[in-house]
DNA sequence: TGATTCATGTAAGCGGTTACATGATTAT
DNA sequence: ATAATCATGTAACCGCTTACATGAATCA
């Protein structure tokens, strides 16, 4: 359940709308947590029914915009601090590894470059957007640049790894 | 649709029950591909229906042993060739960073040490596995150590993230 | 006036989790 | 005997994706 906290983390700062919100969302949280529109506007509606928000201003175009209620701060502070975070991760690029000796060693190495080639695109992405956004000393600066570090870090591994995969393949090729 | 691609996967090496499969996928996969015992059955039964597998024998208990067909083979090498893999990856880890500003400096701090801490636990029972499992020169043998060090690098990298952040985070905080 | 942006919602379907339910075979 | 292991399946529910549907307000 963590679009809902998400949302309130964002709605912590600010209110806002649900257009509002997945600007937000495709804009800072795409890489952590993405969201549609329709879970976006579903969810609003849940939170609103359970008091954590509320419709705090009524705009032109049915615009709801809504505000996080002290419940809501509570619940979001109740998951930052007392529940630990989720850890399942899937990776379908890792399960493909596992599968690589049913393919030529030329296809298997073309996959791990191709690996490779994708993080490397995926890092000067993110480089592009440390370029490109004023950093201030605002709260969401600081946090959103250790996120993009974390970005930066990871994709970097990423591709170190796939190159040093590829190599090893060749390697026990050859025995 | 990656878990029936596991599964090819799986059985490309050889035939299997659907028990057979869950201890696989217990040992081998769940780093990267966990999956329940109804979902294995499940789809066992679709993919015996679409012809991409078969049963090849009945044993005792009412044992299937399923077995992969030409046409499943096909559709895991067409998998692994044309298909990029996909990469929506969410990490409520990472999404909290984002709200981090929502909590005291002792508690962000606290946060990202326990981080660290989960990831040098996970380092550990990773270095574990590599000492227990004897790693011969066979396929799946490879494979799994290639597995193993994205592993051991993803969890170093996260580690060493996290406690970068801790200090970054100080540091913004004396400003 | 016509295109773009703002704005909200619903419905069908899929993949995954949890829980329930049953029973045969083997090892102690 | 009985406990552990082997073995298969179903049902309810939840979160997420895709597609559909509508329309008001603003900008060129």
């Amino acid at each position: 359940m963590s679009l809902r906290h998400a949302m309130l983390g964002l709605l912590a700062d600010q209110p806002a709308s649900g257009y509002d919100l997945m600007k937000r969302f495709e804009t800072s949280l795409s890489n952590a947590w993405p969201a549609t529109q329709s879970q976006v506007y579903g969810e609003l509606g849940k939170l609103a029914k359970a008091g954590l928000l509320e419709v705090a201003a009524e705009g032109p175009r049915g615009r709801k915009e809504y505000a996080i209620t002290d419940e809501g701060r509570a619940e979001l502070h109740h998951w930052l601090t007392e529940t630990p975070p989720g850890t399942v991760r899937r990776s379908e690029a890792l399960l493909r590894v596992f599968f690589l000796n049913h393919l030529t060693p030329v296809e298997a190495t073309a996959y791990l470059m191709g690996e490779a080639e994708r993080a490397a695109g995926h890092h000067k992405a993110l480089e592009e957007v440390e370029r490109k956004v004023d950093w201030g000393d605002d709260a969401l600066s600081v946090n959103g640049r250790l996120a993009l570090e974390y970005g930066l870090r990871f994709t970097a591994m990423r591709e170190e790894w796939a190159r040093w995969a590829a190599e090893e393949l060749m390697k026990s090729r050859e025995r």
